[in-house]
DNA sequence: AGCACTTGCATAGCAAGCTATACAACAATA
DNA sequence: TATTGTTGTATAGCTTGCTATGCAAGTGCT
């Protein structure tokens, strides 16, 4: 059988994710977001003041990338950092007022992404599409989802 | 209705393609590639001497994006670039030896990734996931996968 | 021929991912 | 209580993606 990069679910990955990825930076663009920090404020908008570790396992990213990610977000004022009280190397992220603020459009930005990059799928397609992806990631994840700490 | 990411195919998208990203990036490494390349030597496996306009309409990637990969192939010993001899502005790409014997190898270590990281799949969940992805992209890609020339 | 327009590629600069490594703060133990 | 190990973050340096911009080579029109 033939190597075909149509048919390399790799490479269809790779494409699929860039096209959601395009259309999300436009579109969040006049929000003064990007994508890189939309994961992580998914998080802090749920539970505020989690520390960088929980926040690495949660979206199985690797440490490095994240305290890149919210050293960006920090210099952007969308969170500041804070010792951990009772150890002194935690450092728990907080959302700033201007991020709390942006929960609202930058979740509706991301619906709208979404519908429109799918729109050429049934309802059914869409869900079975959203399913895979779930079991994929799940079977191949590097971290567990809610690690014991 | 709430908005979470692991119901958001933008987030799920995302991470589906790092983690295939991330089990082709070790599986090619010791071939001494990248991932980044492997799109541009797929192409020109099939077919030699492309020009970098032609290498963008097939893959759907920026320009400049291209080019930056380019030099880096370059820099490896993977192609060498030459300017057209009817048109002083086009580059031609040629594949080094070097190149053309990673054929076998390179594509092997890509479909090797790709039932490893399925096999959480049946083989019809993974037939429907690749139309799927088929279908978005071709609904939502830039260019034409054929352009007029 | 000379001018503006177009086209193909390169470069600058940034975001977002990765590995490898360093380092300070805590924990455990001899 | 020192030493040794572990753990949480940070930093360095790379790839791979993007937008914006520059520039040289071709095209067309007068």
């Amino acid at each position: 059988m033939e190597f075909t990069k149509d048919q390399s679910q790799g490479y269809l990955a790779n494409h699929v994710a860039r096209i959601f990825a395009r259309g999300l930076t436009a579109r969040i663009r006049p929000l003064g977001l990007t994508t890189g920090t939309f994961p992580a404020l998914l998080e802090l908008w749920e539970t505020d003041g989690m520390t960088q570790k929980q926040l690495v396992a949660k979206l199985d990213i690797e440490q490095a990338t994240m305290a890149n990610t919210l050293a960006r977000m920090e210099r952007d004022g969308l969170i500041i950092r804070k010792k951990d009280a009772s150890d002194g190397r935690v450092q728990r992220v907080w959302l700033t007022d201007r991020a709390r603020a942006l929960r609202g459009p930058a979740t509706a930005a991301a619906m709208d992404e979404n519908a429109a990059s799918l729109a050429c799928l049934t309802e059914d397609e869409q869900q079975q599409f959203t399913t895979l992806m779930q079991k994929i990631i799940a079977a191949n994840r590097y971290r567990a989802d809610s690690p014991s700490e």
